[in-house]
DNA sequence: TTGAAAGCGCTAACAT
DNA sequence: ATGTTAGCGCTTTCAA
């Protein structure tokens, strides 16, 4: 019943031999034709490339970069690819390496050290460059690898190594002022992961914000930087009250605003939320977030450009990092502190948003 | 000013030949004790991988594949990472690429043909099989690739490559179904690209569906398969009114009530709406979106697991792709028609959703 | 169990 | 402008 397949899987694939065979020419003319194509004669090479098409011949990238040591691969590490966070900056990481010609190669770590470190090891190799734009590595780990290979790091900063971050002082400043002025005198920070480097840098800019401007802060978490995240931080929230929080970031937003109305809490009546990153969703969900937006796709350009140039020998004296600015998105999830009712308070009750 | 940095960008990274030497062995024993660790005795296996660790060795995969045509990754290709659809997707295939010891190349084409055919160029050689989680490519294309390397097509069937796809007819019908339970007469469907499969087979059930149950059906479209298209539905759909719509995704879905919301229409009361997909984001939406749901998760991991099986040699006698159910769920944009208010029309005026 | 040698597909020197 | 040769890092025979 289950005859033999007469053709094999994975068929040797065909190699510039074949096609210098039967182009008549010798292999290293094939690739000339391919790689250097000034450099032989307009007619032959015309005739290598139809022969080649006509044979299937496909260019094996990688058996070249043995010997080159170039693969015109880049690596972008990204903690989630679906976190629409990353939209922009894979968009215009890619968009910037096609534009020098290199392709991009997408690693996706879901945050585990252990699957980046594996898809290091695995990718390190074959690669001429990355960009990490999440990682989840020590400093000191990264800094390694960056003499290894030419390394540009985005929302965090790495010294030794070229850093791009977005103002995360001046957001926050302006979402606590935003709060000021709304009346709110306490604001709870619900955290990211630890390992985050911009959680770290949020927290520390919201205090310093808040004691300038003689506001209460208190800080909850870690938690997961999702929708779950944020659900878990409206749960410990109820038990706490609080009139104003500004959350890690827009997915953590949304799950906090989610639970805290099946908890009885309105937002903004009762509490004011604060999200970072300006994701799609932010806009669509009610009420739409206040947010601190980042410039996305300015990091992904600047990041692989960066790279580029560092690929391409440049050797930067300094490494401060690129700061790019950020700016705070007013819309519904924040209003004036409601004076009239009392703080929200409220014992967990109601069932979690039903997980599909 | 500018010193000369004293080491390359790229360094020659250590090869078996400097562990062998620092280890006092042969090559080939050094890669025995990485690849084959039986073939080798456990304690010189046990200094030879130290030393390396020490020195900073990394395996080069690729090197090795030259040798074997083996490489132990595949390709996933998708239109668009960020496409919520693919979140469970992209999950599944590479927990489950994981698991037998694979790496996922994640190809992001954005439904470009010239991006896909030159990613799938430069990606070919290096690769044990492919998974199409979508593809613009013909059938015939697609089962040339086929003939050169295993691949697994997803939302779309291909004769003679394994396929995989939901059961879009089933999933349409529960839909039609619900929209005349709730007295509808007429529906509209949003279409979205002409060269996605599962916008055919859609359209098709839902004619068929709709004559069984003798409703009136029209079509709009193509639009793209995005926020941005369901607003330019939503456009059209107010000049030439309806009741109830389905739209090709939930993207456009979410899009489509936006704008009609902005043009006066009420969301259910004026129009029922119904997307496909059940991305995360139809729950969080206001109205939350009825929207006919695939079991994404499992398609990445059967599609990864057929394409394994294919690339470890099984033969599949015939290719009838594999069916997923769906189902429908049912949440607020979907309501009774109301008989008691015209049918929905306008003239296009307001503004479109600011576009961040 | 280990070593020696050949070869994977390609590119870069060098030679013609 | 083209051919020849060596070699990239690795795996895999084949011997020892």
């Amino acid at each position: 019943m289950c005859h033999v397949s007469p053709e094999p899987p994975n068929p040797r694939p065909i190699s510039i031999y074949d096609v210098a065979k039967a182009a008549g020419v010798a292999p290293s003319t094939v690739s000339r034709a391919f790689s250097r194509p000034g450099r032989v004669n307009a007619e032959t090479a015309e005739r290598i490339r139809r022969i080649a098409a006509a044979l299937g011949y496909r260019a094996h990238l990688q058996a070249g970069a043995t010997r080159t040591g170039l693969t015109s691969v880049i690596a972008l590490v990204v903690a989630d690819v679906t976190n629409p966070f990353y939209n922009d900056i894979i968009c215009a990481a890619e968009a910037t390496a096609a534009d020098a010609d290199y392709t991009v190669l997408l690693v996706n770590t879901q945050g585990s050290p252990d699957i980046e470190r594996d898809a290091l090891e695995r990718t390190l190799p074959m690669i001429d460059g990355i960009v990490l734009a999440t990682s989840v590595m020590s400093d000191s780990t990264i800094r390694m690898i960056g003499k290894q290979r030419p390394v540009t790091v985005l929302n965090r900063s790495v010294s030794d190594v070229p850093s791009i971050i977005s103002d995360n002082p001046r957001g926050m400043r302006r979402a606590v002022e935003h709060l000021a002025e709304l009346g709110h005198h306490s604001i709870t920070y619900a955290a990211g992961p630890e390992a985050a480097w911009s959680d770290g840098i949020r927290w520390r800019s919201l205090r310093e914000s808040a004691k300038d401007l003689q506001l209460v802060t208190h800080r909850m978490g870690p938690f997961d930087p999702t929708f779950h995240g944020g659900e878990s931080a409206a749960v410990e929230l109820a038990r706490q009250g609080t009139t104003a929080v500004i959350t890690f970031n827009d997915r953590m937003a949304i799950g906090l605003i989610r639970r805290l109305t099946t908890l009885g809490a309105c937002v903004p009546e009762d509490v004011s939320v604060i999200g970072f990153d300006n994701i799609f969703t932010a806009e669509l969900v009610t009420p739409a977030l206040t947010t601190v937006a980042a410039m996305q796709y300015a990091m992904g350009t600047v990041a692989v450009h960066n790279l580029l140039a560092v690929i391409h020998g440049a050797h930067t004296k300094t490494h401060d990092p690129t700061v790019l600015p950020s700016r705070l998105v007013v819309r519904e999830s924040t209003a004036q502190r409601n004076r009239h009712r009392p703080q929200f308070t409220t014992t967990p009750a109601a069932t979690p948003l039903h997980d599909k």
